[in-house]
DNA sequence: AGATTAAGCACACGATCGTACGCTATGCAA
DNA sequence: TTGCATAGCGTACGATCGTGTGCTTAATCT
């Protein structure tokens, strides 16, 4: 079959492309995605592939894109009509838990997948999962400020380190299940996350 | 220069390959380690770098070895002297992120990143891996038990959970002082460490 | 209808991958 | 001292890597 120069067919294409490279990446890491092997998939030259993106990092960064807008849509914009402060940051934080467990990748939550592959690195997709996870990090601050300002948490809630509590529990989700086969790591992390933040259980 | 018949110079040899693969890894992850890069690295030719293996994958697998004996030498023998239960499980914590925060490679934790790896993976790492962590966790699980009869924690302590956390919180060190900057993630990780266990502050 | 734009393919390129083979030179045992 | 085992080198192999160049073909615009 030969060429179709209809845009919305390449859109198309396009995001068939990086749905399989998501797919790949959650499995081996984002780097054992492969132009070739990437074709194979969906059935398409190299240079069919690669011709949508010019690059193979752009086609990294867009994945790394789809990734957080996946995140943002399932978690972020779930959790919007709560009322900001403690009650949201719950909300979110069982989400966030629910997500990780079931984030509709054959190898786990691949934002954890990526940000465990490039936090040591340099480079284009290095910078863009920091602006990703920033963003993020940002919305907990914020809701946990409003708690605190709320008096639903104490004062001398240390946010920068329920912050970096929230997300390791986040992150291990993936692994417990994949590595230990434990099926209720969403369960476990949530528990943990309501004893950083410091609610009564 | 040529070949030396020594068997003990082979050994060496043979170890500061497996030095040159795990400093690679930490940065780049454990399949970014390459014959080649290994051999411009060592100062070797391929042939005789891969000669000491016969396989790249028995290099991997030496390599995920030397880094959980490394782990046992650093925290476990460190805190052996300590009384089991929770006085020997908080001084592990303690010895535990100590490491992550400076284990001696390049990229960070080493344990965690081929964690991350190989975790949704099959084959022999993959085995390897769950059987070097499942030792680990085995060692908290006996603490923790211990603990619980002495009466020093609840009797309704989730002993899977807390494990859980643990490992969770001492993974996350290495994304956040990489990625994030935050040179104080080893004291964040035992301060969530201690909430998670249920140790008063 | 004809011109233009672009999607996708076939093919080729230089580089690098893991591995195998044969050779040289060395240390150790007989 | 002679013979043997082996560490490490040089070289080569088939595969695959990312990328570039034309070409064909279809959709869009005048």
């Amino acid at each position: 079959m030969a060429g179709r120069a209809s845009a919305q067919a390449a859109l198309e294409t396009r995001r068939s492309v990086v749905k399989a490279a998501a797919d790949l990446a959650s499995v081996e890491g984002l780097d054992s995605v492969t132009i070739g092997r990437l074709a194979e998939i969906v059935q398409m030259s190299k240079s069919g592939v690669i011709g949508q993106f010019r690059t193979k990092e752009a086609l990294q960064l867009e994945t790394v894109e789809l990734v957080f807008s996946d995140f943002r849509t399932r978690v972020w914009e779930a959790v919007k009509r709560f009322p900001r402060g403690l009650p949201r940051l719950l909300a979110a934080c069982d989400a966030w838990t629910e997500y990780a467990a079931d984030p509709g990748y054959p190898g786990g939550c691949l934002m954890t997948q990526v940000t465990y592959d490039y936090d040591g690195r340099d480079g284009a997709v290095h910078e863009k999962l920091l602006e990703g996870r920033n963003q993020w990090r940002e919305t907990l601050r914020a809701d946990l400020t409003t708690a605190v300002e709320a008096g639903d948490l104490p004062e001398d809630t240390d946010i920068e380190s329920v912050v970096f509590g929230l997300e390791s529990l986040a992150s291990f989700i993936t692994p417990a299940r994949l590595l230990h086969g434990d099926t209720r790591a969403a369960d476990r992390a949530f528990q943990g996350m309501r004893r950083i933040i410091g609610v009564p259980e």
